[in-house]
DNA sequence: GTGCAAATAGAACACCGTTCGAAAAGCGTC
DNA sequence: GACGCTTTTCGAACGGTGTTCTATTTGCAC
């Protein structure tokens, strides 16, 4: 599928990938500018991918598959460092929150590209080109028999949840990092992915511990 | 400061609170169609507010009103009802992160202003615009003392840190509804709001009990 | 009534994403 | 190599956006 787009099709999610990490605002994200960056004509964009939003989307999809790939590196590692035990639950959450962390705060990463498909994907009229990825959450499945081990008294509805909740956590972290900054008076260093990780672990694993009442 | 605006500039702000709540899409969201429905010219816009980005900000400062008066009457009720002890845990949280809920849910809510505002916050060049209400969270520190009462063993940043959390929270199952619920394998009724506050609470207050271990 | 500031209206501007038709390029087949 | 057909590229054009500019009108103190 990767494989047999045309090499101008190519240079433009590159070039788009690069523009979406580059860009200060969303406004400056323009085909006009893709394509320059690209070496191509602006119109080259709806030829191949039908429109500006879904060569975004094609561009989100192949990071995504690296920011996956990687959280399911650091579970298998968790499991196995334990195997046949459970493994630590602050090993499995932190494979689970860690990489979007740790890519948020690197510069150097397209971590830029998923925050903005991300505000696309809430502000798009057609759902439909969305939910293939939102709904593919298989790499979030993969965190549930895992948990299920360590918390055997909560069901998969319960551990689903949880899971959600642990997301939510992450992108407020990440997403509204000046907000976070001034309710804990500057006091957590929130360029460190490791600090915020770790406080991250923190507050998650209660809700999979069992209640002390 | 809302007493002197001009006639225009009220009918203007009603107008697009209106427009921003019926809307499908952001794109939709137009000078023209604002003015359109404030009877107005599309100019008035730039000459009331200076653009069309500050005139959401004016519109959603004044719905950030509302729900965060929201919030602190619940909160005082729950400080009310127990006082001189502590108030309920899962009461202050309720008070936290319910109106939210509530507002997300409830068609006839002006809710969609502040998901569009928040969105534009996260797109904006000029953060500047923005500082002032997002640093705005004099309504989420009065939770602070109440909660430190409940949980005296955690200091001042823990509880920020955790109220950050909970907020997040909140954030992800409001505005990734389609994720959670795929997460929960559509077993939650995310559509019921008190189901929905219900389920946060168990999973937030574990974060302000002394931990088990 | 006069003078001046505030407000309005409409045309114009630069830019956007997309569409369209013609030109160009690739490529298998005679 | 020349043909025919599909795929791709290109540049102009279209309807739309937010904003700016310049008259014009309104409101109001003197």
């Amino acid at each position: 599928m990767l494989a047999n787009v045309s090499h101008t099709a190519q240079k433009l999610m590159d070039a788009c990938e690069r523009v979406l990490c580059e860009v200060e605002t969303v406004d400056d994200v323009t085909v006009r500018r893709i394509a320059a960056k690209a070496g191509a004509n602006p119109s080259a964009v709806s030829y191949h991918f039908g429109s500006q939003e879904e060569l975004v989307i094609a561009v989100a999809r192949r990071v995504y598959l690296r920011l996956n790939a990687e959280r399911l590196s650091l579970l298998q590692n968790a499991a196995a460092r334990r195997a046949p035990a459970a493994p630590e639950l602050d090993e499995v959450i932190a494979a689970l929150i860690g990489p979007s962390v740790r890519w948020s705060l690197d510069p150097a990463s397209s971590y830029p590209v998923l925050v903005h498909f991300t505000l696309m994907a809430q502000r798009s009229r057609d759902q439909r080109l969305y939910r293939a990825i939102i709904e593919g959450v298989e790499h979030h499945r993969a965190f549930v028999p895992h948990l299920k081990r360590i918390a055997p008294w909560l069901d998969e509805v319960d551990i689903g949840w949880r899971l959600s909740c642990a997301l939510g956590i992450r992108s407020q972290v990440i997403r509204s990092r000046l907000r976070t900054e001034v309710l804990t008076d500057h006091e957590i260093d929130l360029a460190d992915p490791e600090i915020v990780i770790a406080r991250m672990v923190e507050v998650i694993a209660p809700m999979f511990r069992k209640s002390a009442a």
